[in-house]
RNA sequence: GAGCCCGUAGCUCAAUUGGAUAGAGCGCUGGCCUCCGAAGCCAGAGGUUCCGCGUUCGAAUCGCGGCGGGCUCGCCA
């Protein structure tokens, strides 16, 4: 794992933790010369208000480093500790239970803290040392629908992809598009017969069209095999044994003339290039469409499918097998790693390559000719051998290994199926995969009923309105939790517009902005902007102690590549906010003091829920 | 058979990566709109974290063994 940044780099030091650890950090080394460096203050926030705002769970541990009893070591801690500026007094008093040391924050401290949040680009100006990262997101193949499994692989892909950029990096999405190989072979051999023989118009085929036909050669070609070998083996008779020797026969046909047009579009034969160019088209741009109406930063350009590495895998082969990289094994080409997984196939009996060596391919591209230092898969977890094959096999050629001689990182971001309720992946009741479209429509079409009993939105914005919600709503569903689960997938708990959704959150956002806007109406002017922000109403504490952890959340995610936990986070803030409005007056406050430091807050506290919403690939709305 | 993942409230999910009395939402019970947006807020009930043993000052989290579920296993992609 790659350190993207240490704590010491920590630029912002405006996250409480960061000025507690700094700070308990220097007490240790006082009280304990000898566990300076080595003893970490364990800084965390309180679960309950009753214990503080943060504790040090550090006595416990350097307890035993040090050997002494841990309430002595905390009672060492605490004397030696300077806190005074920001925290109340930390005594004897503060020490609880075997050793932890309870903090409160003091509001002038937060509200200094506030301060400085919304003057630093909100604790997030870009990193010292950007990294160039490569993203796989996506994912589609070539006349194939896309299906309710594609949205996971956009939605994380694109907030991962986000995530990275808005910490400063540089990030490149790409889709690793299914796009070469027999399956795509067989379609444009039918196109080819169909089209020559005038039953086929090239120009009004659908993507419809192309999976029925991709789906209907696959079953053609593997035909009859089974049925005849239990037909001979049972002896069912000649008449039987006939008929699915005929079926044989037929799909030994369509697969030799499957196999023709390979070696026809492999070599560049004009006629098949142009019909596997239609099928890219059509596929494309349904999938476009799709990322762009899930509001996914993912275009065309990006795309770096299977077939752009068809003239690299000869070459990258034979250098695997004179470095002695690969070996040979029962007429087959692998690659060994270290651990238990079987070896990573990278050429057939027959010379021709599989999916495991355009991975390899993938990554020698993305790593030394792009430069990546870190490659992020965002791909289901049912690929997590594959990925382990192909990183140890990239790993041992030394293709991971950047031209500047740093050894990139390589991520699987593995996400579980989507459930329905009845904890079998998700299907319609007819038992297909539901179509991807058909998923983003209905959740469309869900949202709109509630659009219509809004009072605040005109009847000319609820479809614009609806769509939003809509997207909102899925995207959160699949972000918010832990992404290598599986998750039940359920239409009326996501679009019920209560509770940890994404539509509370949007209203969250849209309740503020309304505060805006009565403030206008009321000729508040905005002097306030300027105003210093107080806190001491305990709803403007604990907004404040949410707003202020915002950064190393986003740190977090970046690292570890988990968006539920900004999911987590917003929804914190958005709870925060909505008990804080309940009991702060805003444009009713006492005296215009206390009501233009609230106007503060809740200017702060959109900003962050939309620079988070923005970095989880959320839209916003003005009005719901 | 082997490997990987998972098992937390009736349901859907968290738990800052080993910290105090395991938290949210839905559902259920009760309260809050002549008052800045009720898609909201407040309170209550609801738990042997699958079972057992172990490591530790401390375990939902780590180790071992069970039980239950899912996924994956070289010439398809």
């Amino acid at each position: 794992m790659n350190e993207t940044h240490s704590p010491a780099d920590a630029q912002s030091q405006l996250d409480p933790i960061a000025i507690l650890d700094e700070r308990f950090r220097e007490a240790i080394a006082r009280a304990f010369p000898e566990a300076a460096g080595k003893a970490d203050p364990l800084i965390a926030p309180s679960k309950k208000a009753a214990m503080g705002d943060f504790q040090c769970n550090a006595a416990m541990a350097l307890g035993k480093m040090v050997g002494k009893n841990p309430r002595e070591v905390a009672t060492a801690i605490v004397e030696a500790v300077e806190v005074g500026d920001i925290a109340e007094p930390v005594d004897a008093s503060s020490i609880a239970g075997p050793g932890f040391i309870n903090i409160t924050l003091r509001g002038e401290a937060l509200a200094g803290l506030l301060g400085e949040l919304a003057g630093t680009d909100l604790g997030l100006p870009p990193v010292g040392s950007p990294q160039k990262v490569v993203v796989d997101l996506c994912g589609v193949n070539l006349a194939k629908q896309m299906h309710v499994g594609h949205i996971r692989a956009i939605v994380i892909g694109d907030a991962v992809a986000r995530t990275l950029e808005r910490l400063g990096h540089t990030v490149v999405r790409q889709n690793h598009v299914g796009d070469w190989g027999l399956p795509i072979a067989m379609v444009v051999d039918y196109l080819h017969h169909e089209n020559a023989a005038g039953r086929l118009d090239l120009d009004t085929v659908t993507l419809d069209d192309l999976d029925g036909i991709y789906k209907a050669m696959k079953a053609r070609t593997g035909a009859g095999r089974t049925g005849l070998r239990l037909a001979q083996k049972w002896d069912l008779g000649p008449k039987v044994v006939a008929e699915l020797e005929a079926e044989v026969a037929d799909a030994d046909d369509a697969m030799a003339r499957a196999k023709a047009t390979l070696v026809a579009l492999q070599g560049g034969e004009q006629w098949a290039v142009d019909l596997w160019q239609r099928i890219s088209d059509i596929t494309m741009g349904a999938c476009i469409d799709a990322c762009r109406r899930l509001h996914t930063r993912i275009t065309l350009e990006a795309s770096a499918g299977e077939s752009s590495y068809r003239d690299e895998l000869a070459p990258m082969v034979d250098d695997l097998i004179k470095r002695g990289v690969a070996e040979e094994d029962g007429g087959a080409l692998v690659v060994r790693g270290e651990g238990k997984d079987p070896p990573a196939l990278v050429r057939k009996g027959d010379g021709g390559f599989l999916y495991a060596t355009t991975d390899v391919a993938a990554i020698r591209r993305r790593v030394q000719d792009i430069g990546a230092s870190r490659v992020i898969y965002c791909v289901d977890v049912r690929q997590a051998m594959h990925f382990r094959q192909v990183f140890a096999a990239a790993r041992k050629a030394g293709y991971a290994t950047t031209p500047a001689g740093i050894e990139a990182s390589l991520e699987h971001a593995a996400f579980g199926t989507i459930l329905g309720t009845d904890g079998r992946p998700f299907k319609t009741r007819s038992g297909e995969s539901v179509k991807l479209q058909d998923l983003l429509d209905e959740a469309h079409d869900r949202a709109l009923a509630a659009a219509e009993r809004s009072e605040h939105v005109s009847t000319t914005e609820r479809e614009a309105t609806a769509e939003t919600v809509a997207m909102a709503a899925l995207k959160f569903a699949d972000l918010s939790t832990d992404r290598v689960r599986d998750y039940v997938f359920d239409f009326d708990r996501i679009l019920a517009f209560e509770g940890d959704t994404g539509p509370y959150l949007l209203n969250a956002l849209v309740r503020i902005k309304s505060i805006f806007r009565n403030a206008e109406e009321r000729g508040v002017g905005d002097a306030w902007k300027d105003a210093p922000i107080r806190v001491e109403h305990e709803g403007e504490k604990q907004l404040a102690m949410s707003l202020l952890r915002y950064p190393s959340v986003v740190r977090a995610v970046g690292e570890h590549l988990e968006p539920h936990r900004l999911c987590q986070h917003l929804l914190e803030i958005a709870n925060k906010f909505s008990s804080f409005y309940q009991v702060c007056p805003v444009l009713k406050a006492e005296d215009d003091a206390t009501r233009d430091s609230r106007l503060r807050l809740c200017e702060l506290t959109a900003r962050v829920l939309e620079d988070g919403m923005g970095v989880l690939g959320l839209p916003t709305l003005e009005r719901m």
